[in-house]
RNA sequence: AGAGUUGGUUAAGCAGCCGCUGCUCACCGAGAAUGGUGGGUGGAGGAAAGUCCGGGCUCCACAGGGCAGGGUGCCAGGUAACACCUGGAAGAUGUGAGUCUAUGGAAAGUGCCACAGAAAAUAUACCGCUUCUUACAUUAGUGAGAGGUAAGGGUGAAAUGGUGCGGUAAGAGCGCACCGCGCUAUUGGUAACAGUAGUGGCAGGGUAAACCCCAUCCGGAGCAAGACCAAAUAGGGGAACAGUGGCUUAAGUCACGGGUGCUGCCCGCACAAGUUCCCGGGUAGGUCGCUUGAGGUGUAUGGUAACGUGCAUCCCAGACGAAUGGCUGCUCAAGACAGAACCCGGCUUAUCGACCAGCUCUUUCA
RNA sequence: UGGGGGAUCGUCCAAUGGCAGGACUACGGACUCUGACUCCGUCAAUCUAGGUUCGAAUCCUUGUCCCCCAG
């Protein structure tokens, strides 16, 4: 299986801007567990876009809020052709800066799926 | 061998694949800025942390000096500077190697010292000790008065130099010896300080991380500093033009009209607008500041050392919704604390371990 | 990231270096037929770790946490 898909994560990937934020947050569509919540709508862009917030209040150490976000943009970066063209900001929450790496992967994965069910037509 | 102490180094490693980011090269496209693809190369720490000090840099203020406020505080040196470091002195502590110390001034002044205690700082006197006079009494002694003393006294964190001998009515640095303390001289040392000799006869408690005094240092703010480019909207300043007709070559001048609101229209009234252009400030956004520096490494040399100097060599993160990660396999001691955001020098705090070097103590062997 | 302020009973505030106090709350009692109000009493705290001092909530140093400002 020769995967012929170009798995970047260019800076076009990301939400950058306050108005982009502040479009995914006026009507979202919710996905939550103990680790992250994701929020997510449509977008005229031609692929999707990731944002994450990892507040200091919730994760105390750096080290850990960049594993964290590492995390997360790895797990876009491999899954972002199966997943519908949206918007999708990411929060974190407490538990995720002691789970495993695995832990969270498994529950970023369950996300993905999630939202391919939300948004099957596109 | 065990225990300890001081200083230094390091901060799991290797391979493959997929990614992020700075620089650079080649190719494609293009007027250019730049964009795309591919290759090469660099890519978190000893504390990057806390922001506790010091400096560079930038802007503001500023003739000079002083006050206020704040920091530092044994001595000398190092340094761009420091509250840091090095060496030394003194004191404390440890068998020792060593370690620790805000370690100037209390006869410049002010304040405070709860409780207890006679008394907490003024030469004071509660209980005592003791002399004289007097009353009582056989004496011992007791009471009163006038003195002399500070040896002893429960207390307290702290009590008016300590011990011994002499001395005395009782006592007392009252005298003497030793110790402590102060002063003077001298020797060593740059100095702090130490030694020696002489002398004074005790000067008078503690507290300066209480005010303070003395010496010395400090202008304020901080890269969200600051500089440049610069939409849209609102608003500021300036200039030009308003439509028609008459005179006039034209400029200009005269007459009429003209915008908005009050009413849909007219009259009337009120307001001074309208269009275009330019200028200045400046927001969003962007660019710079942004990493070549009190720099690293090696070597020689001066210095006890911190550190300085010369030469050679190297370029070693620079992001801006913010880069070091993910997957797989292997090895071992099974991986701690922890992530740059203008830069540097320190301090403090967190930290699984591993290694190297110096020194000390104890035990055993030679 | 930079700058500033703070931490005292469960809550809100006091406290010249000398026994940490008040109000509300909680608990117990009194008053009342009962409850409320009122009165009396009890419990309950100096963010952490060191230092200075005879003695620290207070003075000095360190760490932790909270709040505010700068787009």
């Amino acid at each position: 299986m020769i995967d012929k898909i170009q798995l970047f994560f260019k800076p076009e990937q990301r939400l950058r801007c306050e108005a982009d934020f502040d479009a995914v947050f006026s009507e979202p569509l919710r996905s939550r567990d103990q680790f992250f919540l994701l929020l997510a709508r449509n977008t005229n862009q031609p692929h999707p876009r990731l944002g994450l917030i990892v507040s200091k209040k919730k994760i105390r150490k750096a080290v850990h809020r960049n594993r964290v976000k590492r995390i997360t943009r790895d797990s876009f970066r491999l899954h972002q052709h199966q997943l519908p063209v949206v918007d999708v900001i990411v929060l974190a929450y407490q538990a995720a800066e002691q789970a495993e790496r695995l832990v969270l992967r498994r529950s970023l994965d369950k996300h993905w799926e999630k939202l391919k069910k939300q948004f099957p037509t596109l």
